[in-house]
DNA sequence: ACCTGAACACCGTTCAAGT
DNA sequence: ACCTGAACACCGTTCAAGT
């Protein structure tokens, strides 16, 4: 039966979560699926279209969020829902921030996260700036939490991260961030 | 006459400077300086090592900063010098990156970042963890616009970036972090 | 001490030719 | 329509051997 662009991409995805970035190279993703690297080609245009509809899979499994709480709190929750989806994931801050510079829009959860920075406060001006920014705070946590699980990999002197305390942090910023919001000027 | 760490590191940041990251490899730099590739590897244990020392340089040549303005003003300026420093360099934000998980407190400018988050209002548990927000503020900014110009580059139908605008939008993010943390609990 | 030559085990991408 | 085989132009890293 013959391969599909679905196929692909799901391979893609088993290939990232069970290796990591370095082992999801066009040769190896042929080889598991049992055909010639140049066949891969006529699925997909290039490498990098490969990983911006991996992104999309990734984001695409992060539940929606509740609509009774309110913005700041759902604001809140959906940030750290989508941290603690993609911190699972090895280098998927590196993925999803290359479909995020290429496509900003594409997937619904961040959309949302848009959307309630809006109605948490931002101005009209403000809001896609803001998003922006709690976008790149996620994304830079979850970097941040794997390269120190790395790190402490390698060198058994680092102290492995403490994903509670990881957790903490990130929502420290990010209280930061809705309290600026409130307090607009 | 031989070859040294320093000339090697100073090549690679002149290469990146002008060619960026895809042509910055081991190979490259080795046939820039006249050496065989191997000749590298007796100043430089690996290239994750020689960009560390890259980001070193880069985060170097940040001019201080003064010492008379109130503390959130302070901030805000030093973060807009980082930022406008990293945005000349092609791909700044990944080998900045790379180094800050490597050695967060390894560049000077960071160590101030850190000292100004404090004394803008920062609680002592909260420091570190906005320091980092600030950092991932300032890096995720630098990709987005120029990941913003790559992407106008290879299709002329998208807009170029308009570095003012990239700006604002940078520090409208900024100011939320700011008011955010002159509105502590 | 410092470097070369040569190798090892890889990459992404293209494209004529096959079925 | 879909894929193979083979090539092109690369990678990072190691290491015996040379000077």
């Amino acid at each position: 039966m013959a391969l599909s662009r679905e196929q692909v991409v799901a391979t893609a995805v088993d290939l990232l979560r069970r290796y990591g970035l370095g082992d999801l190279s066009m040769r190896r993703l042929a080889r598991e699926l049992g055909v010639a690297p140049g066949a891969l080609y006529w699925h997909v245009a290039n490498k990098q279209e490969l990983l911006v509809e991996v992104a999309d899979v990734l984001l695409a499994e992060i539940p929606p969020v509740p609509t009774d709480r309110p913005a700041p709190e759902a604001l809140a929750g959906l940030a750290v829902a989508i941290r603690e989806a993609l911190v699972q994931v090895p280098d998927a801050a590196d993925v999803v921030g290359l479909a995020y510079a290429v496509e900003p829009g594409a997937a619904r959860a961040l959309r949302d996260l848009a959307r309630l920075v809006h109605e948490a406060g931002a101005t009209a001006s403000e809001r896609d700036d803001v998003a922006v920014l709690v976008v790149h705070h996620i994304l830079g946590s979850v970097a941040a939490q794997q390269n120190r699980a790395l790190a402490a990999h390698i060198d058994p002197e680092l102290p492995a991260p403490d994903s509670t305390s990881e957790a903490k942090a990130f929502e420290v910023g990010l209280a930061v961030i809705v309290r600026g919001l409130g307090a607009a000027t």
